[in-house]
DNA sequence: CAAATTATAGAATATTATTCTAGAATTTAA
DNA sequence: TTAAATTCTAGAATAATATTCTATAATTTG
């Protein structure tokens, strides 16, 4: 491919991240289907020139904006574990595991507008355009959690599926942060922080023991 | 509101329900956002003065398919329930907890289009137009949960938040179904199934033993 | 500074959802 | 059985919206 790599100035980079923090708003008001071009137009103070030329289509545009949200999970998640590497000098799996979770709760308490979009794009988004773009940026978590898991020398992971682990991990938070992100519980997720990370601990260990699915 | 209750003969209803699995089809091969009216029109034989007709728009088609796909969790939710009472007559919690992993983790295994449009537009439909209309089916699941606990006297349950109990149970199980469902993962839902079910189950005793996660 | 590149603007166009009108099929009620 | 009422079908007309295009301004490069 021709990749014909565009001049990008730090300011055209700024206006670009506060269009997509306007379209951002736009999609939790509206969500995704009901926004149109021109509320984002407006939102944004973009004309409609511009906006087609920073991202090429709407879809794109919830492409970049996707990109930018795993960005900054990816960031928290890289900060939490490198403070639990600093404070503590051994840490074990249960901590891991648990900082994790943390990590989860944390981003999305504190970034509910783009957990939700995250949560309700990483499907739409992933299978349409340009993928490659952000092949690495959903991936982090996974990388890190088996190098975790080596660095601990636990050996049974080896042979666990490493998609199926981290859902045992972070698929009872995601799963009630999107009931809560969407209005349909009232409790919110920082509440069940710990529950969440115990819950986490005990999953892992219970397929540790038994330990037989093999991938 | 004057509910002007419309004669719907069964021959319509199952017209009705053909559209809508013409209607999947193209939202599983072309996504929800891409597919067009014109090609549920194709799809379904129908003209697009039927269809609005029978849906309204766009939208109600979808809300329409979730209802459909709800119903059918629903129904395999309850079978395997009733199966589980008919061949013992003490389950324990443990046997109903994973009696309803595999509930899930067969619905979506065995309705792969219908699971990953239910996931997809559980968000989407549920803030959109008639809310109503599927209050009841969402729920189902939650109260069987809940009166299984109060049935087998499991009293540490009602200090627990039941939205917290059910993304532990189901959480994984989800997360998991959906990188499967989007390709994402290779490894079949169904060859974790007996995984699933034990996680969740630790993942229960886990924080009834810590308990202290009051609602 | 001049050429080249990138950004902005909004009108023009194309696509797609939705509405509308007319008539066909079906049901209801006598 | 038949006529009125209701529901269904069809596709053209319309409206809403996404996308493209052309012109110009701003910026960067050499």
């Amino acid at each position: 491919m021709g990749s014909s790599q565009k001049k990008i100035t730090d300011k055209t980079r700024q206006k670009q991240r506060d269009a997509l923090i306007a379209a951002l708003q736009c999609f939790t008001e509206h969500g995704f289907e009901a926004t149109t071009i021109e509320m984002i137009r407006d939102a944004s103070g973009m004309s409609v020139g511009s906006l087609y030329h920073h991202f090429g289509n709407k879809e794109k545009i919830a492409s970049a904006l996707f990109r930018e949200g795993m960005r900054g999970y990816a960031r928290i998640v890289k900060q939490y574990a490198t403070d639990l590497m600093a404070n503590s000098p051994e840490p074990g799996l249960e901590q891991g595991i648990k900082m994790l979770v943390y990590a989860n709760v944390d981003w999305i308490s504190g970034n509910p507008d783009w957990a939700r979009f995250v949560f309700h794009h990483r499907f739409t988004v992933t299978q349409s355009g340009d993928e490659g773009a952000f092949r690495g940026d959903i991936s982090d978590f996974r990388k890190m959690l088996s190098s975790w898991a080596r660095f601990m020398g636990v050996a049974e992971f080896d042979s666990l599926d490493i998609n199926f682990v981290s859902s045992l991990i972070t698929g009872p938070t995601h799963n009630y942060a999107r009931q809560w992100l969407a209005g349909r519980v009232k409790t919110p997720l920082s509440e069940h922080r710990e529950a969440f990370a115990e819950a986490a601990w005990a999953a892992v260990q219970g397929v540790l023991i038994k330990g037989s699915s093999t991938s």
